[in-house]
DNA sequence: CATAACATGTAATGAGTTACATGATTAA
DNA sequence: TTAATCATGTAACTCATTACATGTTATG
C-alpha cells in the first residue's frame, strides 16, 4: 500500500494536478511504483478526505484542473511511514515461470521470447544510463542527490541484471538446438 | 496471471494435492511466483473445472486429500501460453518509494530499516547459495537442469543486487549524519 | 481423548487493471 | 466547427490477502 506515500512524496517534491502526477509516475516515480491514472485519481481523493492533502481549482488553467498540495498532515503521515518495515516484495516474474516451464515440458520455441524481451530490457538501460548521464554527470550537490542518484542506480543494476541473464538463457537454448 | 500456469509446470514437475504444492511454493517456485494456500486451492479448481487437470481421492491418504495431475489439455496449454511475450513486470518495491520519501521530507530514522532488510537480504542470499551447492554443484547433466540453474542464479544475483544497494545506503545515511 | 498437524475450503476486503463516460480548451 | 488534447472521473472485473471455518488423522 504504497501508493499513497508515493503520491504524497511526489507532490511533496512539487505540487500538482492528478494527469500531471500520472504524466511524472509515467517517467519517474513510476519505473518502481507505477500506477494508472484511475488510481491516483482515486487515491488523491482518498488523500483529501483523510486530510492530508488540499487541491485548489487553478484560476487561469484548463478546465477542471485541480492542484494539490501536502498539508501538514500529509507530511507528517509519510514520515511516520517512512520507518516502517515491510516483507520482502516476490518476484512475481512470469519470465521466470516460463524458463522453469520450459524446463518441465521440453524444447519449445521460446527463443524469440526471451529475445524480445531481452531487447526492451537493454533499451530500459539505455534510457536509465541517459537519466544518468544528465541529472548525475557531476558530483552529488546534496546527500538527497545522492540517494535519488542511488535509487535510479537500483533500477539501472535490475535492468543489467536481466540483460545478463536473459543472455544466458540465449547462449543455452541455442546450444541445446 | 501466470499462477494458473506455475501450477501446471509443478504439477507436471511432479503431481501433488494442494497443501503439498503450497509447500512446494513456499521453498522454490514461489520464491519468484508465491501463492497462498488459498490461492492455490482455487486455482485448482478452476483449472480441474477447465478441464487441464484432473484430481483423484488417494486411497490411504489422509482426510480428503486429492491428488492433481495434468491432463493433455493442460500440457497444450502450458506450451502455448509459453511463448507469449509479456510487458517488463514494474519493480513495486517501498523500499524505492521510502528513499526517495527520505530525499524528499529530510533525514530521518531510515538506517535501522535499511539495515534490517539488508539483513534479511544477505539471509535469502544465503539460503540461495545453499540450495545451488546442493542441487547444482557439478556440470548440469541436461539443458533443463542447466535451465533451473540459471533460474536460481537470477534470484542470486538479484539479492546480491539489493546487498549492494542498501549497503551503500548505509553509507550514504551515514555519512550525512 | 486431547492436541497437533494435515487438508480443504469460504467470505470479505483491498489493490490494480480495463473499458467507458464526460466536459473544457485549443488549434486547424 | 470539428478534431485533438487536456482533465477528471465511474463501473466492472480480476487478482491477491486476511481472517475465519471445518473436518481428518496420527501421536502422546
Amino acid at each position: 500500500m504504497s501508493l499513497p506515500h508515493a503520491l504524497l512524496t511526489a507532490l511533496i517534491e512539487r505540487p500538482g494536478s492528478g494527469l500531471e502526477l500520472a504524466g511524472r509516475f509515467d517517467r519517474s516515480i513510476g519505473y518502481f511504483w507505477s500506477a494508472t491514472h484511475q488510481q491516483i485519481y482515486r487515491e488523491l481523493a482518498r488523500l483529501e478526505r483523510d486530510g492530508l492533502i488540499k487541491s485548489k481549482r487553478e484560476a487561469d488553467a484548463r478546465g477542471r484542473k485541480r492542484i494539490y498540495r501536502v498539508l501538514p498532515a500529509g507530511h507528517a503521515e509519510l514520515k511516520a511511514w517512512l520507518v516502517l518495515d515491510d516483507e520482502l516484495p516476490p518476484l512475481r516474474d512470469a519470465m521466470m515461470v516460463r524458463l522453469r516451464a520450459e524446463a518441465a515440458v521440453g524444447p519449445s520455441n521460446l527463443a524469440p521470447v526471451i529475445r524480445r524481451r531481452l531487447e526492451r530490457h537493454q533499451e530500459k538501460l539505455a534510457q536509465y544510463r541517459v537519466i544518468e548521464a544528465r541529472d548525475f554527470g557531476a558530483a552529488p550537490a546534496t546527500d538527497a542527490d545522492a540517494l535519488r542518484h542511488l535509487i535510479l542506480q537500483t533500477g539501472i543494476r535490475h535492468e543489467a541484471n536481466w540483460v545478463e541473464v536473459l543472455s544466458e538463457a540465449l547462449a543455452l537454448l541455442d546450444r541445446a538446438k
